[in-house]
DNA sequence: CGTAACATTTAACAATTTGTTAACATTTGC
DNA sequence: GCAAATGTTAACAAATTGTTAAATGTTACG
């Protein structure tokens, strides 16, 4: 159990639950925060995120919503209670077959992130850590600019802090492992992957 | 997971379970029902059937048994608790001769469960217990990449702490007795199984 | 019960890989 | 051409894993 924003990314980043009960009211960073964060990083993409909040604001649930939330239950609630609402969705969520395999498949690669491999026209290229994260990140929305802020967000811990110019120097080294069309600039925004 | 009891039978005749729990209250139509039906199929007749109810009703009961259900459980019921019930069922109604040999093999490995045994080319190879079940774990899903804390929770007791480093030892005492070709590292991530 | 044999865990250090930075070169858009 | 942004490189720092040995637990057996 996460006690605030932070440590509710930071733990759910390292566990990767099915879903997540946010409070609205967690101090710091405060859940709407979290879980807009938590929308535009690739492995919450099938977790279910529901807020919980003991005022009946029209704010809260209006931006809840729009930040990519779930579903929404109101304060108080007996804990019982909590727990048969949240079967209740996740019931009504379930895939009805899991077959989500972790594979990305983009022109000529194809990501595979259970295995931590990726394949270029059929052929092994190891990538370290980092890199690999990187390209899936960029990958997993084809075309889309990454400022190097939310790529920062996305890969690094909160507590560490690097320099912008380290994501370049992986950029640079995935482009000498997958040729320099794999990772587009755009000068003055970010990087995109190119499909 | 089969929604209702309409479901429930479609999908309990496509996969012939050992075992099945219907709810009572059910939608469209109840467990009791679907119990009924099924009973009704030969493909059923060695099957267990539990149900599981919210309400501890004397009719839900009687009825249940009447229909041919083979035990009973109430709700509420910890998920944890359920498993365990459903496994003590299980056991008291094995069979006599458990033909069920969970032998794996891969490669040019077979790893017998049942037995505690791995042989290597025909080979009997000896594992200590750790080893073996790390072994054990990894090449149920070849490829895919365990971390550390995936493993300490799959092979460990809840209870018990032990240091991720702990499992890079085990990791090179099988190594040591299989060869380094069987396991794989990927650094900064875990360990997987090369197929 | 004590002991030997074995299994498990930890700690320490070495080896290796990966990540980061800084400096300088190059490109880009105005 | 100029300034800002990015590319490139290599040195250094940090993190991760490999390996070994010793300490601690556990089990089987006389």
């Amino acid at each position: 159990m996460a006690r605030n924003g932070q440590e509710a990314v930071a733990e759910a980043k390292r566990s990767l639950p099915d879903l997540i009960v946010l409070d609205i009211m967690m101090p710091k960073m405060d859940g709407i925060e979290a879980c807009r964060i938590m929308r535009t990083m690739p492995e919450f993409k099938n977790t279910f995120m529901v807020f919980l909040t003991a005022r009946s604001e029209e704010y809260s649930e209006i931006a809840g919503f729009n930040v990519g939330a779930d579903d929404y239950i109101a304060k108080p609630i007996k804990p019982r209670a909590l727990v048969s609402r949240i079967n209740a969705i996740l019931r009504r969520n379930a895939p009805a077959e899991d077959v989500t395999d972790n594979k990305l498949e983009i022109g000529d690669l194809v990501i595979d992130r259970e295995a931590y491999l990726v394949f270029q026209r059929g052929e092994k290229v190891v990538l370290a850590k980092k890199e690999f994260e990187l390209l899936y990140l960029l990958a997993s929305k084809p075309g889309k600019v990454y400022t190097r802020e939310v790529i920062l967000k996305n890969i690094w811990e909160d507590s560490v802090v690097v320099t912008n110019r380290t994501i370049d120097v992986h950029i640079r080294k995935l482009r000498e492992k997958l040729g320099d069309d794999v990772v587009a600039t755009v000068k003055g925004v970010g990087y995109k992957f190119e499909g």
